[in-house]
RNA sequence: GGCCCCUUCGUCUAGCGGUCUAGGACACCGCCCUUUCACGGCGGUAACACGGGUUCGAGUCCCGUAGGGGUCACCA
């Protein structure tokens, strides 16, 4: 039986970065049939951690990893909090020191990091004499009548290997010497991450401890803790991290503004932006930006295409195929496929999976998702704005990357007066020399003609028109296009009219005509 | 700085000694399709960090060098 886990602080976001390792994890289990284990490690959390890892858990249940046990859920290892679990820490701190794996140190931290950092500055691995270790009693008396006061750290082996064996990286040797005597349980009595993990990841019988790289170094303790108390063993695997774009180090949500000079990320960035602001979204900076998962939930984006961009950072299955459902991820996924070196996070690509994701849903399901930003950008107040969207979402097809896309199509819900893009209009409607004229005798024609207002029989009425007019079609299509809709592009120009309807056709011809009077003297 | 990890096109990667004049995808460029845009089709530019070995043969194994990253808390 596999079992594997996700142990997020409660940092009030989830990483993107986060989710990657977060992935590996939850395939590795729903592979083997095992399970997936969420743990909150908040042993040094002050705030409110219900409000805090909220986010975390919203996350997570819109890309539909769902755990098998942890917060909300439950499971036979309760409780899932860390922090609740402080007894069971203490406990085993007790255990290292009675059996000499650790001892009470006096040190205060100024005595202790000046040690350290004159050993950094003589450029020597530094270790720690242990001047105010007590191994006895008296010794520890001693120095509690100076007043100082204990910590208990690891009393770390000073020679010898240890052999990490590593399912992503092999084996990874260390020596010993050149770990420290890790403080595992505070002057305050409270124990620190380390030993809690350990111990947490032996109680909760995680059998597969996959988690990023920046833990391969705090590996060797953990197997000290562990070896010291009897335990056996899990699995590692460090994956390499997720770099920044256009940088090397990782991503970290506080580098947003130097992200910001990234041109795809700033594009995609200010893409949500837009779509943000129109929909009433918080734009809080430290929520909402393409480091965190929710930015992608609230502007649209599609949970599988995120799994699948995700995947493929540091994982990859022949180098060819790259399009995977959620369960053939599940079906193929594998840890010795995994990649050493990091990877960089390219929105071009994330962007590119989701539009393909998107424009593959069916009709109705892309109707369902554009609907909550059409509304909230108010779209949809008109009668027939149901009928409206549908028939944009089905016109548009994949011109709609993400859902919140539909805001690009926002002058098909309103009937008052649109912005024209200024290069067009002087490009299709200011500098052809008849393109007024020919506009004027196009709504003419509109209003005299009696046809049915579909695509095809105003294809054959514009046909029929610049035959009289001894034009054409390119001479007219694209003044029509920019005089109802305001934009240079768009889905087919006859389809344009037919979903704009006759009336505001006519209507919008006449505006366009009017405004070109001051628009294009200037 | 110490310790550890990493190094194939701009990016994600395939490659587990000969099938590599290095393959795929995203991006980029060109052509085609076309009423615009997008899609699609076709094509193109573009990489084994460097230096030594080992070997009949090295992108693939070994050792160095360089570069990058991670980590060195009474944070997680």
């Amino acid at each position: 039986m596999i079992r594997t886990r996700f142990a997020p602080s409660p940092t009030g976001y989830l990483h993107i970065g986060g989710v990657r390792t977060a992935l590996f994890n939850w395939l590795l289990a729903k592979h083997a049939g095992g399970q997936f284990i969420l743990r909150i490690d908040d042993t040094d959390q002050q705030r409110n951690v219900e409000e805090a890892i909220e986010p975390i858990l919203n996350g997570f249940r819109w890309l539909g990893m769902q755990w098998d046990e942890g917060p909300e859920v439950g499971g036979p290892h309760e409780p899932y909090y860390q922090s609740q679990r402080g007894e069971r820490h203490r406990e085993a701190a007790a255990a290292l020191l009675e059996s000499g794996h650790a001892y009470r140190d006096y040190s205060t931290p100024e005595e202790y990091g000046a040690q350290r950092e004159a050993a950094q500055k003589a450029g020597k691995p530094f270790i720690y004499d242990r001047a105010w270790m007590a191994e006895d009693e008296e010794t520890a008396k001693q120095f509690e009548s100076e007043g100082r006061k204990a910590v208990v750290r690891l009393k770390m082996p000073r020679e010898g290997t240890c052999v990490i064996d590593d399912l992503v990286r092999g084996e990874v040797r260390v020596d010993w010497i050149s770990e420290q005597d890790h403080v595992i349980q505070r002057s305050d009595g409270s124990c620190l991450y380390h030993l809690a993990s350990a111990i947490d990841d032996h109680d909760l019988e995680i059998t597969h401890v996959v988690r990023a790289e920046e833990h391969l170094a705090n590996t060797a303790r953990q197997i000290f803790i562990m070896q010291s108390l009897g335990y056996a063993l899990p699995k590692f695997a460090h994956v390499p991290a997720v770099s920044e774009p256009g940088g090397t180090a990782k991503l970290s949500k506080r580098k947003l503004s130097k992200y910001e000079k990234n041109k795809d990320f700033a594009q995609l960035f200010e893409q949500g932006l837009n779509i943000a602001k129109r929909c009433q979204i918080s734009v809080a900076a430290d929520t909402f930006n393409p480091v965190i998962v929710d930015f992608y939930r609230e502007i649209g984006f599609e949970p599988s295409a995120i799994l699948n961009y995700l995947i493929l950072l540091g994982w990859s299955l022949d180098g060819k195929t790259e399009k995977f459902s959620v369960d053939q991820m599940i079906e193929l996924f594998s840890l010795d496929r995994v990649n050493k070196s990091p990877s960089k996070f390219d929105p071009k690509k994330l962007l590119a999976f989701q539009g393909d994701a998107f424009a593959a849903l069916p009709l109705e399901d892309r109707i369902r998702k554009t609907r909550p930003f059409a509304e909230r950008a108010g779209l949809l107040n008109g009668e027939d704005a149901e009928t409206t969207l549908r028939e944009v979402v089905e016109n548009a097809h994949d011109r709609l990357k993400i859902a919140g896309d539909i805001l690009d199509f926002d002058y098909f819900f309103v009937d008052g007066p649109i912005d024209y893009d200024a290069k067009a209009f002087q490009k299709r409607i200011c500098k052809p020399a008849q393109a007024q004229e020919l506009l004027a005798k196009m709504r003419d024609f509109f209003e005299a003609d009696q046809a049915a207002w579909n695509a095809e029989s105003i294809q054959a009425s514009v046909s029929t028109f610049c035959e009289q007019a001894g034009i054409e079609l390119k001479d007219i299509i694209h003044a029509l296009r920019v005089a109802t809709t305001g934009k240079p592009a768009g889905f087919g120009t006859f389809e344009t009219l037919e979903v704009l309807g006759k009336d505001r056709v006519v209507k919008r011809i006449g505006m366009a005509l009017e405004s070109a009077a001051t628009i294009c003297s200037t």
